[in-house]
DNA sequence: CCTTTTATGGAATGTTCAGTCAATTAATGG
DNA sequence: CCATTAATTGACTGAACATTCCATAAAAGG
């Protein structure tokens, strides 16, 4: 029919997710986002909308993706204890292995917006759900086998879970190493009983 | 001498780290700022230099009094356990209570600098260092008394301590309520066995 | 090959930004 | 009561901002 587009869409996108992740949403300039995802000021409004959507869809993809690979690393082994382990050890792992420590969009999301951009909110609050409600199905799990201790609060334990991820991701930008990340999960893990 | 000062410069800059806290260093305007501050923009630029030298004279303001805050909590009881879990729950109260969700400027310049502006590192390192260092040494105290697990990883503890309280102030940003924080902190206690 | 459709590149839009200048106001010391 | 010193006010600067317009380029279908 037409002229096709130069520039993958997908990798383009992956460019202004690392934009944004790193400078934040006010942080981030047109040019800055154009120079990072090598397309054009047109193509840009053209294929994304403004700034801002770009923002929300960059957010909704990079939740999607970080959820997708924690689920998949708590849901891996048998064992919960494992499990959980995994899932907080993968994140501590992307969190420093990823170039030049690059941070959590969502965090970054939270920090920036709060409660107060109810598009942003939507979709922090639904990856926090979703995080929540597989950690908690685990812990359950985890107690009616008796690998976890029976007096534990699964609710609360999912939310102090969702917590130390938080409280990862806040460490590795903040300039914390691996191994000073693995012990933070070391410990966190004594809380399961 | 002269003509004095009409507003009082200690009211000013604690209006300044409110609004740095909500929106950040690149989402505040000056014109936000001189609002909140109730000052004229002649004022500003006299009384605090300019926008990023106010930003980091509230960022050090506000570190030294929460961290100030914290400490005093964790060192009013002779008991060790609740000395932490205070200087966790006072964390949440003051994270929930305070108008609107007010965010926590330390963590807000972590997640907006990162590593990379070395003038805004030095103060969030120092804090960091700081609450680390208190938790550690009241920590290996409860070890010699017995009140805590005799296998605790020390330095491993203060930080995961340090990571909870960033996991709690992300969770009150997102807008969780006190009962949810008080059962993260309930959770967290549980590590230090 | 020509028309249609879409992508691109560059110039231009009006707005907001951080920071400065100059005039005015007000307090104190002589 | 006058001179000095400093605080305030409002207008102003040039740069950067997000976004749009327009002309050009290029691919595909008839």
């Amino acid at each position: 029919m037409a002229r096709p587009r130069e520039f993958d869409r997908d990798t383009a996108l992956q460019r202004a997710i690392d934009t944004f992740a790193m400078h934040g949403f006010e942080g981030t300039s047109t040019p800055m986002l154009l120079d990072a995802m090598k397309i054009g000021r047109q193509s840009l409004y053209d294929t994304f909308g403004d700034k801002r959507s770009l923002y929300l869809e960059a957010l909704r993809t990079y939740s999607n993706d970080s959820v997708g690979m924690t689920l998949s690393a708590m849901f891996a082994s048998t064992s919960v204890r494992e499990g959980i382990e995994q899932a907080l050890l993968g994140f501590a792992k992307n969190a420093t292995s990823v170039t030049t420590a690059r941070a959590c969009l969502g965090i970054h999301a939270i920090t920036e917006f709060g409660t107060f951009a109810s598009d942003v909110k939507a979709v922090t609050d639904e990856i926090a759900g979703r995080t929540v409600l597989a950690f908690e199905s685990r812990i359950r799990e985890g107690i009616a086998r008796g690998e976890l201790a029976a007096d534990l609060d699964a609710a609360a334990t999912a939310q102090f879970l969702l917590a130390t991820l938080s409280g990862l991701k806040i460490a590795a930008r903040a300039g914390a190493d691996l191994s000073t990340l693995e012990g933070i999960v070391g410990i966190a893990m004594r809380a399961l009983g």
